[in-house]
RNA sequence: GCCCAUAUAGCUCAGUCGGUAGAGCACUUCCUUGGUAAGGAAGAGGUCACCGGUUCAAGUCCGGUUGUGGGCUCCA
């Protein structure tokens, strides 16, 4: 048999070899790392892996493989710690999971995060005993008896290949079928943490029964899982709600309704800015603005297909548009949730030519969407929000360089921003319009757009919109949280719809290609990841308040609006501390609400038109001349 | 929408065995006029989310509604 080793090289063993020989022969620093080992390019534990023949693969500590594996072993130790003390549990499945683990079960009783303690203490008993991971074999029928009273299992095992065989891995009196590997004994696990507990849908189906999911996580040593937690608390700090109330963003109140932010001067300083530095970009990229009306007459929505394909996420009214009052005279409306139609209207609105195309359209469009109510979160899921929306429409030779010139303006928003993304392209969903066609050459044309401009891409099977396949651009945060931002998306289906058409160079009709595109896709969403990107403190250009100016005392107020003034002269966005408080208090709130720069103004300041520079992060600059300070200033602004 | 948790002042939170409301910050006024992260004093601020029930008595116990939080399903 021979073993592989993460280094490159490679050991010999007999075939009756032991885990103690394993350990001889790889030396006792490798294999005191060492908890799994790959046969014919299956992962297996290492107790195992030397009862198969063939070539073993020895993963340590520091592979990724090792982490994913511990965790879902936590898994098991979590579920025999549960069976242990709620005997009657079914067992749904136990996977790893990005920093950690989760078991779906049914205990016989509700459990609380009070059980807890508990459970965790009966694991750290397994974990003392080092109970070993037993890994056998079974036939189907085998299987279905060993989990005779498990429904939950029966149901997946049922869904086996009834050829293959099945493995199962015992640790004490748990038992799991699962593919493995796992640690060779419950003592490798050095540092786990139950988390939380949440219901969860058997087998994410929404009409099924609802499982209790037991989160935790697991790391190789106390300090990662210390690491972790305070990497968690971190996260919490930096969360866009708390911030976005402490920074004056925004507010929702129970009395607006759920899902529908209102925002603050200091937010709407932001949101507006961010627009205004788009719109300067897109104007030079050939993208024209326009501007659509919040509600359409039910009847462009049953033209849009959104009337059918959309209906439960919209808002719809009736007015009475009679003047008599008659009920039966009512007309249906709707509040948009996308801003296509009206954009294909304005295309509409004119005889089109050849020459007219590509036509880019773009709006800051707000659109209101009937979430439902579970999923509303701060400004990342609202009911209300603006895209930074545009169409274009075009020829079908002109589609991929309108996709390549839609993923330079990401590449330009997310370099300003220092995100790093990741491209997903998603496919035709079950619920949707237009033929196959259609649908195939528009998701090539995604495809062809992803390669030529070096982006790689995964793919998403069925989860497009319903007229057409989109790319969905994931942003990774400051700290390596993934968000869904931008999208573009391919449609010949609202052109058909709208029977839209252009005159060809040959004076013939034809149909143009329709590409809808969101690069900041919500303008309040990209707000809060930005908040939460930067713990609160925005760059400079985007800041709300870029300057405070904070006089010493009262005696020096006449000139710290004197500054204020001249820095508003260039546009900036000056606040001065007035407050009756001593200076270092004007400080501290200029710190906390994140302004980058304070301008400390005293009677030396006054007397030489200086200012007294404080960075929100260097701390005290130091004297320099008004005049000095103002460029700083007039540079970060639009 | 579903599961679980939760709701006390503008914010963050305390409130024990059921006996009628507390703190810090913020706010107002007064004192203080200061040199790089919070000067002092006084005052005002609550239908303890809402509706119902149990009880001599409910912020506290029970039920429902709504909001919020963590997940699930869904999504920009």
């Amino acid at each position: 048999m021979n073993i592989h080793l993460p280094d490159g090289s490679t050991v010999q063993l007999s075939e009756q070899a032991n885990a103690h020989d394993l350990a001889m022969s790889i030396g006792p620093g490798l294999a005191k790392s060492a908890i799994a080992a790959r046969v014919n390019g299956h992962l297996v534990d290492l107790s195992h892996a030397l009862s198969d023949d063939d070539s073993v693969q020895i993963i340590t500590k520091q592979s990724n493989e090792a982490l994913d594996l511990l965790r879902h072993s936590t898994a098991h130790i979590m579920a025999a710690a549960v069976q242990d003390l709620f005997p009657g549990t079914q067992f749904g499945v136990g996977p790893d999971i990005e920093d950690g683990f989760y078991y779906d079960i049914l205990a016989p009783r509700q459990l609380s995060t009070e059980d807890f303690q508990a459970i965790e203490a009966r694991m750290a008993e397994i974990i003392a005993r080092a109970q070993p991971f037993v890994r056998s074999e079974l036939s189907l029928s085998e299987a279905q008896e060993l989990f005779s009273d498990q429904h939950l299992k029966l149901e997946l095992i049922a869904e086996l290949d009834p050829e293959e065989v099945i493995s199962a891995y015992r640790l004490g009196s748990f038992v799991d079928f699962c593919r493995g590997p796992h640690l060779p004994d419950a003592s490798y696990l050095p540092a786990f943490k139950l988390t939380k507990l949440a219901g969860a849908y058997w087998r994410g189906d929404s009409d099924r029964e609802v499982l209790q999911r037991l989160y935790g996580t697991a790391w190789f040593s106390q300090a990662d899982l210390d690491d972790y937690l305070t990497r968690m608390e971190e996260a919490e700090k930096r969360d866009h709600r708390k911030l976005g109330r402490d920074l004056g963003i925004y507010i929702t109140d129970e009395r607006a309704g759920v899902g529908l932010p209102l925002y603050l001067p200091a937010g709407a300083r932001v949101i507006r800015t961010m627009q205004e530095w788009l719109r300067r970009d897109l104007y030079q990229r050939g993208y024209e603005e326009v501007i659509t009306p919040h509600i359409y007459n039910a009847d462009l929505w049953k033209i849009s297909g959104h009337y059918d394909f959309y209906h439960d996420n919209m808002y719809f009214f009736e007015i009475d548009e009679s003047e008599e009052k008659d009920r039966s005279k009512l007309s249906e409306y709707a509040v948009k949730p996308m801003n296509c139609p009206g954009h294909v209207l304005l295309y509409d609105s004119e005889l089109r030519s050849y020459r007219d195309l590509p036509l880019r359209f773009f709006e800051f469009g707000t659109v209101y969407r009937h979430e439902m109510s579970g999923v509303v979160h701060g400004l990342l899921r609202a009911r209300g929000f603006t895209q930074d929306d545009a169409h274009i429409f075009c020829m079908q030779e002109q589609v991929v360089d309108e996709i390549l010139g839609m993923l330079d303006i990401v590449d330009f928003i997310m370099n300003t921003f220092d995100f790093e993304y990741h491209a997903e392209i998603s496919t035709r969903p079950e619920k949707s319009i237009g033929d196959d066609d259609i649908w195939e050459y528009a998701t090539e044309a995604l495809m062809e757009g992803c390669r030529r401009h070096g982006l790689e891409y995964e793919i998403n099977e069925g989860d497009g919109a319903f007229y057409g396949p989109k790319i969905d651009i994931k942003v990774k945060d400051a700290i390596g949280r993934t968000w869904q931002c931008s999208t573009i998306q391919v449609d010949f289906n609202f052109p058909s719809r709208f029977e839209l058409s252009y005159r060809t160079a040959d004076n013939t009709e034809a149909r143009p290609w329709m590409l809808h595109r969101a690069i900041f896709g919500s303008i309040e969403r990209f707000l809060g990841i930005l908040i939460e990107h930067y713990a609160g403190a925005l760059p400079l250009w985007l800041a709300p308040v870029q300057v405070a100016v904070i006089p010493i005392a009262d005696r020096h107020l006449d000139y710290a609006r004197e500054v204020q003034r001249e820095l508003e002269m260039v546009r900036g966005r000056v606040e001065v501390y007035d407050q009756n408080e001593p200076m270092r208090a004007k400080i501290a709130k200029a710190q906390l609400a994140k302004v980058p720069y304070m301008l400390v103004v005293g009677d030396k300041e006054a007397e030489e038109r200086s200012v007294s520079v404080r960075d929100r992060v260097a701390g005290d600059l130091g004297a320099q001349a008004l005049a000095e300070f103002i460029p700083l200033i007039q540079a970060a602004v639009l």
